[in-house]
DNA sequence: CGGTGTGAATTCATTCACAGCG
DNA sequence: CGCTGTGAATGAATTCACACCG
């Protein structure tokens, strides 16, 4: 039986993957899938994909597979994707609008209560879908948190404003911290940071590229030699 | 000795990380670094810092450190950013205009020699601070190819596009991918793809706020119960 | 029969702890 | 003496392969 505590966290990281196929899947009106047809899907192996559900319980069916819609809501409640979460963006060029602006978030759950830039040009503007919300000045961080309390916020400030801005929302009593600036964040334990890198994706792109070429021209010597 | 064969992947995703500490350091005109300083610096444990770099070779000092402007250019070299590597980013939304900007491309040997998009609206357009770099209409995807020669493309369009767009950046003999729209692409074995999911990161972390949240319960309960 | 769920085997990553070099 | 580099130990994730159930 699934274990029910202590999901993988290399599971976890998979699941919202999961989440977003079926979604798609149940939206086309499919009603089952196989283990096979969903890992395809998801882009991984059948049996990762197995091992990975098995982790939240037996919702398949042998000799059937799993009931679409059933498993949508399984992942979205061990997710917490059934609750509200708020969250402030801070930092509104063209990436905090690019957040602001994508409607993936509030699909699942996700509520932006604060728009908040240092930059008083910015303030006041309406750079965002969502309906009046407008750009704060970063001043007002601790009273949006005190009014609105998000767990998590979304630093999109350029680098040398990353730390500061983080330590005043660790400060305000924020525990969860999504880091878009290009620096390593220092937070007290109880803070959890996930952090997205443009350039160290590029960067790890460029390794295998690079390996690649090496490796092409050891083979085309190699059987020049031979 | 360092095993020159076969860097472990995970540490090839810590090395960006190391790299950007190094400049950052090199830059404040630190000459010498101890791995317990570098690995604080850089969010890891000293253990794993210095397994990391032995992949490299013995670069360290005995008793002393590592020499900070050798080691930068040491990582430099293994992850390829002593070379050009010409990038396209095709879909010129916010996000795609956020990654246009960034600086920390153009730094690390990456140049964006095509901004591509299929709304006419955009084409001609100056979105970059980069020297006249004007938005190109996706057809002409194939040509700049052929001039540029890019081997990385970036796709930062929207979901429902992302698959084909992803389909003639591969016909055009592209050969890494980075993804930025929430789709798992489908791609030959040759191409790799790495993903930026700015939903799934949210998640991940939803997930361990809620977790948080379920266990300080079951902490208070147990608390008052005793 | 077909496909799930899972122990067992394997591979990959991290941590420990210390020998040995500068 | 201090700090690197690394085998050995531990832990985590993946893959294998098949018992078992609908």
């Amino acid at each position: 039986m699934g274990t029910r505590r202590g999901i993988p966290e290399a599971t976890v990281a998979r699941l919202p993957v999961y989440h977003r196929v079926l979604t798609s899947l149940n939206e086309v009106g499919v009603a089952t899938v196989s283990s096979e047809e969903l890992a395809n899907a998801s882009g991984v192996s059948s049996a990762k994909l197995r091992k990975d559900l098995s982790h939240l319980g037996s919702y398949g069916t042998r000799g059937v597979g799993y009931d679409v819609e059933f498993l949508v809501y399984q992942i979205a409640r061990e997710l917490g994707l059934t609750q509200d979460w708020p969250v402030v963006i801070v930092g509104v060029g063209n990436l905090g609008r690019a957040l602001a602006n994508y409607g993936g978030f509030a699909s699942r759950g996700f509520r932006i209560v604060g728009l908040l830039d240092a930059d008083p040009n910015l303030v006041g503007k309406d750079v965002a879908i969502a309906p009046g919300l407008r750009v704060r000045h970063l001043d007002e961080l601790e009273r949006v948190v005190r009014e609105a309390e998000p767990a998590i916020a979304v630093i999109a400030t350029p680098a040398e404003a990353a730390q500061s801005v983080c330590d005043r929302v660790v400060a305000a009593g924020m525990t969860s911290i999504l880091n878009f600036a290009p620096v390593v964040l220092g937070v007290p334990d109880r803070v959890e940071v996930r952090k997205v890198d443009l350039a160290t994706e590029l960067q790890i792109l460029a390794f295998h590229e690079q390996r690649r070429t090496r490796d092409d021209d050891l083979v085309v010597s190699a059987g020049g030699a031979l």
